[in-house]
DNA sequence: CGTGATCTTGAAAATTTTCAAATAGAGTGG
DNA sequence: CCACTCTATTTGAAAATTTTCAAGATCACG
């Protein structure tokens, strides 16, 4: 399907939003858009024709699976989020779907050329690249603290900011987009922990779980407390 | 003082290596020698007038301190790395040396000028920075495990290949830049732990301590084995 | 309204942390 | 060069946390 950027949501924050009309159009000529239903892979480790993408709307997760099949999931890409490594061989992590999204891909030598003509464009990128780097050290100061409480706390947190529409408060009521496991993954905790300290933070009175995806966030400064106000 | 490119022991592998001698110069120009003992902080969390820089010899570490005091570290960086965060008003994390080390510092707004001058030298962080991220991301698959033993194994085979000289091969003697605690904060466990899996894997016949910090790799590929065979 | 997957909960087992000392090392000043 | 001191490391044992194993309970969906 061909791109339609007068339309796209997230025109404005993308990278791509550094182009100008005619570079912009330039740039789409070359891309495709992509649905993915959750549970669909995008890249998987190992793949040569790697490409990259914008993400539109949903959500998708980066991870890595260890050779013994157990599942870590190193990063979570919102929408106007660009994933895809530029550069380098072969994709080394796999990207998949969390929820149903929409994205627009481009060819890795099509996105390499595009940065090549349009410096503003490597900028933006570069730029993109440094926030996933903030990204990733900020799950890394997370992870394993030796306090599983602290984690998921600033996780719920970090979740509940990402379903927000405003960038800096949390959402008060939201979907959780992982599952038990999924948020086990990111932590490097156990399903039942995950689920075990879900059910400490309701008790608490911290938050209220709605069905088995729904949070409503009661009392959020507590959470911050816990978690030690990191993972912006 | 002033840099000394045609002596850089780093000439061709830094970022600055895709610049031609004459943009180099100018470059220069606009750069600082430092050097540093350890300990001794390059940047620190907050600060405002953030610089950059590229490791000409030595070792640092990039680091969270938390609100009560502890510290982790987020990522460590070896001769030819590039820290500094460009486009970013303050900056979010401390940056000290770990050993003697000396570097070439530039100010953000010179770089980010050379940046614009220079495409050529927006990909070369560009890529640098797309390492980084896999960095961190590989340090995250490493940590909170929930396998001491393993995420110590990877971290003293990925310790040994820094010290090597050609790039895929482990060192089989070195001295670990790193004390006990400072393992300890890269992966989340604590010192009593970070020293109890060492012996165990003395114990084992995988390794054996050459005082405190000396490390003779005997059987890596057993610590390959445990680590999973992860962090690059 | 089943049916399979996800989630919750319990209890025992394993691992890690904590607390407390003893040892070894590095650096300093005499 | 040595003794001294301060810091880092090792080790032990108890306490705390998390994982594992094992059932139930719930949810989503056809």
């Amino acid at each position: 399907m061909k791109l339609a950027c007068a339309t796209c949501p997230v025109r404005d924050r993308a990278a791509c939003a550094v182009l100008n009309e005619s570079e912009r159009e330039t740039l789409a000529s070359a891309g495709r858009m992509r649905r993915l239903s959750r549970g669909q892979m995008l890249f998987a480790a190992g793949d040569e024709d790697t490409a990259c993408a914008t993400l539109l709307s949903g959500a998708l997760k980066v991870c890595l699976t260890t050779p013994d099949g157990c599942e870590r999931i190193l990063a979570l890409i919102h929408p106007a989020g660009f994933v895809g490594e530029l550069f380098r061989p072969f994709a080394d992590y796999d990207v998949v779907a969390l929820t149903e999204s929409t994205l627009c891909t481009f060819a890795r030598r099509d996105m390499e050329a595009a940065l090549r003509r349009y410096p503003a464009l490597g900028e933006a990128l570069l730029r993109r690249s440094q926030d996933d780097v903030h990204a990733a050290r900020d799950l890394l100061a997370l992870t394993a603290r030796g306090d599983a409480k602290g984690s998921i706390a600033a996780l719920v947190l970090a979740l509940a900011r990402a379903a927000s529409d405003s960038p800096c408060h949390p959402a008060r009521n939201f979907e959780l987009p992982l599952t038990r496991g999924e948020m086990g993954q990111m932590l490097g905790l156990t399903i039942e922990t995950v689920s075990r300290q879900l059910t400490l933070l309701e008790r608490e009175g911290s938050l209220i779980r709605k069905g088995t995806r729904g949070i409503e966030l009661v009392d959020p400064a507590r959470l911050e407390v816990l978690a030690g106000k990191e993972l912006g």
